[in-house]
Formats: C-alpha cells, sequence, structure tokens
DNA sequence: CGTTAAGTTGAAGGCGCTCAACCGACGTGG
DNA sequence: CCACGTCGGTTGAGCGCCTTCAACTTAACG
C-alpha cells in the first residue's frame, strides 16, 4: 500500500522501488495533531520541511477586518518545503486530527540525488503555484455557485490522485466555515450555493464526506479542467505510471495544445 | 544607471560588480512591442526566460462566463522564467507599448554560478507566489476601496524598487479595463472607487501615471503592508545594498517577527 | 473634423453580506 | 438516563455593494 506522498509524486513522474522505499521511510518526528493545533508549532520552519500524512490542514491568513481566508488546503501526501514557506504573514491549523511528519531538510535533499524525485518535487511546487492561480481566477470571475463547485471539484481530484477517493466518495472533514474561508464567502452564503448543488443532485456533502455523484454535470458548473493539477514533465515520455496507482474513479484529461 | 533588474535583484541580495555587469549583458533577441501584443508570440516558451526591459505586460486568464482576470502584472526587471511558465491556461499581453529581451535558458543558467544572482532568481520567484497569495486574501477579503488602494500600493512598491518611482510619481500605463481585470472587478465600479480615493485626496491617477499624494493614509486604507515583497534573505546579513538603490521616496520596512 | 478608445454617469436589479434566531447532533456531567 | 452546553448547520429579514446595460463626455489622433 503506497504512501499518499508516493502516489502524488508517482502521478508526475515515474518513481522506482528504491524511489518509493525512501519516499516511504523518511525520518523526522511524526506529530498527532487535534483539529485546530497548528502542525509546525514550535518548530523552526526554515529546519523541516512539513509532510502530511493524515488529515487535512489549512494555511490562511487572518484579515484585520476579521474575515479570515484560507490559501491552501494540505491534504495527506502534500508537503511544504521549508523554502516555500517564508511567509510570515500566513498562519496555518489542521482542520482535522491528524498526523504529520517533520522532515529534516538533509533528508529532503538526500531525496534529491534520485532525479525522479528531483522532479516530482519540482513539479509539486509548480502545481501550487498554478493552483493559487486557479483560486484567483475561480474567486475572481465565478459566483459563489459554480465556485463551490470548483473547489469541491479540486478536492475531489486530489483525493484522486492520492487513490483516497473511492467510487467517487472521499473524507473531506471540512466544516462549513471550513469551505466558506477557502472561497473567500460567508458560511451562509456557502451554504445557500451547497444545497443548490445538492438539490441539483450533483453532490452529496455531509459532515465528513464528499460524494460527487454527477461528475461531468458538476465539472460544467464549474467550470473545472484538472489540467492545472497534472503539470506533465516536458522532458519525460508523456504517460502515467500504472503499475502504482489504480485506475482512477476520476479520470485524467491531459493538457492540450494551446488553442 | 543600472537597469530594472539589477536594481530589482539588488534589493534582494547584494551583488558584486561582476554580477551586474552579466545581468545588463544578457544575450538574447530584444523585442519591441505595441499594446495588445504576446511578447512571447512564436516562441517556444521552454526554450528562453521572458525578461521585461521597457513596459508593462499582464498575465491573464480569460474565462468562459467573459470576464477577464488579470492574475499578474509585469513590470520593468521583472522576469518569466521558462519553468514557471507551464501554464498553458494564462494568456499574456502587453499592457503598453514596450521592449523585452527573450533570453535563452543556457544564459539564465549561467547567471547562477553567481551565487548571490542565483538566490536573488530563487527570492524572486519566491516573491511571485508570496504575491499571488496576497492577491487572493485581498480580493477575497477587501471590498473594492481598499482592494484598489492596496494594488496601488503594491504597484507603487514595486516601481520604487526598480528606481521608476520618483517624488512618489510613477508611470503606470494601465487603462481603467485592465485594473480592474486585476482587481476582479467590473471597470464600472473601478471607476467609482478610484473617484472615492481620488476624492480623499491620497492619489492622482491620470491616464498614464500614479501620484501617491498620502503614503500613509492609502495603506491605512489598505491594509498593505510590504514585507511580501521583500523576501529577505535569510542567510544573508539582513540589510541593503545601498551603493546601488537611491534612497527610496518609499521607506522600507522589514518584516518582523511573527506575533 | 470624424473616428476611436477611454473615462464618466445613471438606473435597475441581484447577489451576497450581516445579524440573529433556531435546530439538531453530540458529548459531558449530574 | 436525562439535562445541558457546544458546535455545526439551517433559515429568515434587511440592506448595501457591485454588476450590467446604456448613454454620454472627453481625449487622442488621423
Amino acid at each position: 500500500m503506497p504512501s499518499a506522498l508516493v502516489r502524488k509524486l508517482s502521478g508526475w513522474t515515474p518513481l522506482t522501488e528504491s524511489d518509493c522505499w525512501a519516499l516511504q521511510a523518511l525520518p523526522g518526528p511524526v506529530r498527532s495533531l487535534a483539529r485546530g493545533e497548528h502542525p509546525l508549532a514550535g518548530v523552526d520552519r526554515a529546519e523541516c520541511t512539513l509532510l502530511m500524512l493524515e488529515g487535512w490542514a489549512a494555511e490562511y491568513k487572518d484579515m484585520p477586518n476579521g474575515r479570515r481566508i484560507t490559501v491552501e488546503y494540505l491534504l495527506p501526501g502534500d508537503t511544504r518545503l521549508a523554502s516555500a514557506y517564508r511567509d510570515r504573514s500566513l498562519d496555518m491549523a489542521m482542520l482535522s486530527p491528524g498526523i504529520v511528519q517533520l522532515v529534516p531538510n538533509e533528508a529532503i535533499e538526500a531525496l534529491r540525488e534520485s532525479e525522479a524525485i528531483r522532479q516530482a518535487l519540482e513539479w509539486t511546487e509548480s502545481v501550487r503555484v498554478a493552483t493559487h492561480t486557479e483560486w484567483l481566477a475561480n474567486i475572481g470571475a465565478h459566483k459563489a455557485y459554480p465556485r463551490l463547485a470548483h473547489l469541491l471539484c479540486e478536492l475531489a481530484t486530489r483525493m484522486n490522485a492520492i487513490g483516497m477517493l473511492d467510487a467517487n466518495i472521499c473524507e473531506m472533514p471540512l466544516t462549513q466555515v471550513d469551505l466558506a474561508a477557502g472561497l473567500a464567502m460567508s458560511n451562509v452564503h456557502l451554504n445557500l450555493a451547497l444545497q443548490r448543488l445538492r438539490a441539483a443532485g450533483v453532490v452529496e456533502v455531509s459532515a465528513r464526506r464528499l460524494t460527487i455523484l454527477k461528475r461531468a454535470e458538476i465539472e460544467a458548473i464549474a467550470d473545472f479542467d484538472d489540467s492545472y493539477l497534472q503539470r506533465w514533465p516536458t522532458a519525460l515520455p508523456d504517460r502515467r505510471v500504472v503499475n502504482v496507482l489504480p485506475p482512477g474513479q476520476i479520470e485524467r484529461r491531459r493538457a492540450g495544445p494551446p488553442p
């Protein structure tokens, strides 16, 4: 059973047996955390990389006017490299109970000796940036209804990429307040948008669970194109490794050439 | 007279004489462009880095619903590394007549042999990401009035960093439609917000020119903290090079330790 | 002097916000 | 076993920001 990290990275680059091995035997303390706790509390952020093992976290910013904007959700297998964590104005918290690992920088450097892993880590960062851009477009251009649909599509796609989407169902331990913070809208209005999606019969969202009932329809509502989550290697052969990932319940589209 | 690129990079890392030299003698074709043209038209984006020499450009996304969202403004001295330009869904256009240079990747690689330049380029990317985050927070949490103020603060700060802000005045060749696209709002409403700022006496915005009349006030309106534009090196001494940059009309605040 | 692009103004309407009450599930402690 | 407190979710009312559409003005340029 490959870890979420292995699944995620192998979605971008073919990994060798020993690559997978190295990724699943990373050193560093493991922390078990409750909802609301800061995964990096008391740690020098320049010294280690945060690796999500279980549970979800969020990076957010509390504005002086009292609003909280979530800038990124961290799912199992997601990492926060030390170099990418220089932004002092951002805070972080677990959104569910979970487990994280604090991997020392040297271990990450050692990983990079594998060319495949080095590239995959690079792409991870590149996808982070592209996701930020996508959020900007989503929040800027979409009204509440398609906006929410877009986020749910993204989360389902990301969960699928780490093997945690089963029959279009996955855990989603977000409260409506958490979702609202990630969509830059009020929890009240989020609730209404959510009900519209439910009424349309395209999703089910219960306490800690997301079910995509009609994938094609929700993607149409959201204008969702998952190519931003799949920065394919340009230098490597343009195919996926099929022996590590099971066939996804959500099939992948590839980014075509620009029109 | 140092180039915009040299000024920008030396704001983050002390550059040697030869570093500056190398940065100002970059190889690659130079293009003169009109407003609306694509700086990279007909070029393989994987092959070269875009360097802005004169004029402004924008990276934007046209949404299926007809709205255009600008994701980033490119000012003189800004670069778009080949590795950071994999997002096919984004388009780019000059917002004013201008001049760009297409620097081959090998030349960029050669630059990295200087440790200072290598770090500065890395920080440039890091600031790009932080700026995206800041935009997300700005658009998500701020209403039109502070939102516009925030963008103007950012642009003035960036212009100052490349020595193009003189007595709180700089060129700003953006139409109101351009500004609206960067703020994810309608041009009509942008106009109203702009008039409010003018009426408050904090800025003047004429056709191609921005004047900050009351810096403290506009920053208060915008909740502006420029620390995200100044990812200071942690490894290097925490000071600026003063022999390259003239004392800025906009003084710099440094990011303090988290509260 | 005509044409085009940019900026300004007005009116009408809806989307989303705030405030506030209420419900329901769950967990705790009496 | 029940009472209660808390947290998350739901619903309603009122309001205001912002959008769209449209007309009009101004500026720039041939």
